[in-house]
DNA sequence: ATTATCTATAGATCTATAGATAATGC
DNA sequence: ATTATCTATAGATCTATAGATAATGC
């Protein structure tokens, strides 16, 4: 007991980090306060001295996680790496690592008025990425294409994580992938 | 009280359906059985003698409201009717009578094994009827793009749900959907 | 006698707060 | 003196069970 102010910074971070990690993994509903702190090795008393109330940490724990989106999207500067990667077995199989934004969609709907304000503005962020790598065409603006590619996305990781058969759960992941590949990849012979 | 045996059912169906409705609205944790039970006209006493868990009453209600949807596919028969009442604000706004599988999407990666295996075959029974209402195509068969148009159905009526900004969330329903049409319509030009 | 439903409650959560303790930092 | 963290707990859930009540159905 009885820390320094940079003390509590650091496990101000490590609290929130847990909670960007367990809330990608187990939803935001998923788990409680008094186990995230335990996880960041400090006890329950404390948290409301670094959180005004538990939607407060969720709303610092998905600007986290987002974070993690940003510095993967500098990293992926192809279409078909970002497809590769994000359609695969292994980030279906990590996401607490993942996209916040897959991880996260089917919470959003009965989430905090805070927590979808965070999450749409990194949305319209990633929407304006994906337009950014797709290549020019001539029939449909790549606005458009950007929002089917990212419904497509976030729809084919959910699917992937949802179904019990893991032959179907690799096909969904393979052939919204390739298909979203040959879609863009000759967009320009259209 | 004392009921007879065929109240006992209606009461079992009332609350099924109460379940099956505020399941979709509010997730699969977003209402306890005391509620439920409370919805449908009785108390929370006599839960354990209708269901042996509340896991039960999920996966219930999970079969009663892939009824719906049974009803809705039926009913459906072109590709643009599908798209355009499935990606429709009607539907957007109406999740507890809309489609399970969009609905409960996100929740289902965290749900109990017995609930996704109702998911999935119910999954692959949308996948089928996809793939049939899909025009012949002489690039890709239509089996991937059935999954690419189910991946993108999906996320798109979460991603609509889940935003805060009406305009994005319109554009994400329409653009999809119009993106979807233009696809399929034309196939046979591929 | 059996049973469908009721009232009441045990026991396990979970968020938030109160007050103690042991450092930091003026 | 202030403060970062601790132990302990209040109060509000939620699932599941116990036992009472008032019908049904042999």
């Amino acid at each position: 007991m009885g820390s320094s102010k940079r003390d509590k910074a650091e496990t101000h971070s490590r609290i929130v980090r847990v909670a960007a990690k367990r809330f990608r993994e187990l939803g935001l509903e998923g788990i409680g306060v008094a186990d995230v702190m335990r996880e960041a090795g400090v006890t329950v008393g404390g948290f409301y001295k670094h959180f005004n109330s538990r939607d407060e940490l969720v709303v610092e724990a998905l600007a986290t996680a987002f974070q993690d989106l940003d510095r993967w999207e500098e990293r992926t500067n192809t279409l078909t790496k970002l497809l590769e990667q994000y359609l695969s077995e292994a980030h279906r199989d990590a996401p607490g690592a993942g996209c916040a934004l897959g991880a996260l969609l089917g919470d959003m709907p009965r989430a905090s008025r805070s927590a979808k304000a965070v999450y749409t503005a990194r949305l319209k962020r990633s929407l304006a990425y994906t337009t950014g790598i797709l290549p020019p065409s001539g029939t449909s603006d790549r606005r458009a294409s950007a929002i089917l590619m990212t419904s497509a996305m976030l729809g084919a990781i959910n699917l992937s994580r949802a179904v019990t058969d893991p032959d179907l759960s690799q096909e969904i992941l393979q052939q919204t992938r390739d298909q979203l590949i040959s879609l863009y990849k000759f967009a320009k012979a259209h």
